[in-house]
DNA sequence: AATGAATGAGCATTCATTCAT
DNA sequence: TATGAATGAATGCTCATTCAT
């Protein structure tokens, strides 16, 4: 019973913090109106009197998450580490076991863009912050690497189960920063914008 | 009208040949009982009657795909080239180009199974796979390594839409193939199990 | 309660049979898969296993329809009548006395089969059903005059809910019936397939 | 974001005008409250404000709508042709290929109509013009059968897609305008109020 | 062994209308 | 006087699975 609420301000955020919800426990695929509404306390027709389609209830849901690695490596100190490597990789560790959900749904949300054209502006925007945040440092080639190492380590570890490896994780990060000794004397940083970057 | 087809011995693989063009098509989210039956000329109730479930048709699927990086790389000579980064950066580019879709498959075949763990051992395999065929010449760590970072790589591509571009992958293929110059000469490969490999 | 009723034979034509009902007493526009599972006493999902569509639910309801214009002229003495035009008039005045249902549906069907395509070869049917009728007494071109007459005056009893005037429409009929006399002499029939004709 | 509008004088006019541009654009069908509000970049209570149902809306657009036949026949010269069936073919032809849409919606009229009281009224409008038109030329019963026929002959090509056969309906609209030459005399006119007119 | 029929749950979306402000 | 928000009912349709034959 009592549900009678008509005027409820804030309604919409509540949408959007029930779609989180949803998703976070059900993954995408198990967003519909249908949960949405159940977990928003709050009659079907008002999430998409809200929302015009799912697509745009999602996408508002994905851009008010700032608990990304992006947003995390701005904040912290890993940024600035004088072994970046062996930063990023306690980083990676650190968000692997803290909130695995919330690793899991941002890779989910990668993947799922591969198929819905909706997402793809979010999980660029995901990507871009963390490339943008280490580019400053490492310039953006080396940065562009650097996240898609982190990405592809990370899927094999929610996908295996296996469990982290962080000594591993800082080794190849750091070859990754090691530019080819061959050409160059191998330094551990480049300038921003170093001429093997695009 | 007159379809008799009772003993029809090949249909339990034309079904399953029928899920993967379903599946190629329309992605796994568009693979249910009906569409294979469909795609395969079948009644509806023979493909429950063959697969329990969508999953174990699903699996079947996906495990007889041999259109897989791996696979084409246990074939291909990209894995002896003197230059294996040149080589590995070509070959991504290759499938990038001529089958997106089956690089899409790919990536979809992860999504789902973060979420639906009957995927998960196909997954495994697969990524399995790639590093099975590196590690005799690079070790496992950095044929793990070089995988993750193809993995990255290729999703930045399918996501942003960004073109591949080829030189910059061999470029940081190579890094993660040359071990750190600091402790050691640097050297292209490195033996089967070194001492940093798990 | 009292619906358990797995394996009912003859359900399909039962659903056909409830579209009908439902569309003479609502208008098409009043056919839903939920009115016709309720008025057919059959779950939901049962109407749409048997028909994948309401367009394709409805063109067989209307199909089975043999209680049209056309279907009535074939049986009756009418199309013999000496007086044709009195015959037609006739017979238009106890239809749309008779079963005056019967005949908005043919109309109805008739008008929205210009805004959806799948109901147009069944109204084209319905009406080349009497003009075949027809055809033979009095050449396909005045036959097809007078439908078009018959249908123009049905409709305007049907719109303005005017009493029908049998006299009129069989003075009407029977101009149609003369060919001009200024150019040929004033018979009251033309051969099957006359000059005049197309 | 700041669209005011408070006292906007001319808004019920913009609403009628939005729906008939919707009508024109989408059919009778694709009228709702939400398609009419986002025409006429309108709040979507404005409508339900201005017009307390969708009908009374629907029939205040169609009223404003002076692309009839009616009306292009009394501004035409067609009425005063001395071959009155000539100018009506030619006209019917004109108009089908010109608009069809606009002949569209007027049967679409007539079908809504016979399911749908409130237009009835201007359904009924829509076709007496016509006959207003003709009959000072013709006399009423003539004019109505005019109507009829045209029609009948217009709903026969919208219906089969068949092209329209401009010699045709001149030849069977020249023998409504016969009277019967077995009475009379063959005149191509009769006077207003003719002893056969009711 | 094989399958056509069946079904209850679910889906995204649209809608006319009501109502508190 | 306007209107944004709200909502319950309905729409066509898909689905995995069950089951009697």
């Amino acid at each position: 019973m009592a549900r009678p609420r008509r005027h409820d301000p804030g309604r919409r955020e509540r949408i959007v913090d029930a779609a989180l919800a949803v998703v976070g426990r059900a993954g995408i695929a198990g967003l519909s109106h249908r949960t949405v509404a159940v977990e928003a306390d709050v009659p079907l027709g008002s999430t998409t009197y809200h929302f015009a389609s799912l697509d745009e209830l999602l996408v508002a849901a994905l851009r008010r998450v700032d608990d990304t690695f992006g947003a995390r490596l701005r904040q912290g100190p890993e940024i600035e580490a004088p072994d970046l490597a062996a930063g990023l990789a306690s980083l990676m560790g650190e968000r692997l076991h803290a909130e695995p959900a919330g690793v899991e749904l941002g890779y989910e949300l990668y993947l799922a863009a591969l198929r819905r054209p909706a997402l793809r502006p979010v999980a660029a925007e995901w990507a871009e912050e963390v490339v943008a945040a280490l580019a400053p440092r490492t310039g953006p080639a080396t940065a562009r690497a650097l996240v898609a190492l982190m990405d592809g380590i990370s899927l094999q570890v929610l996908l295996t189960g296996a469990p982290y490896d962080e000594e591993y994780a800082r080794e190849m990060l750091a070859r990754i920063l090691n530019e080819d000794p061959k050409r160059r004397a191998g330094t551990s940083s480049e300038p921003p914008t170093g001429p093997t970057d695009t």
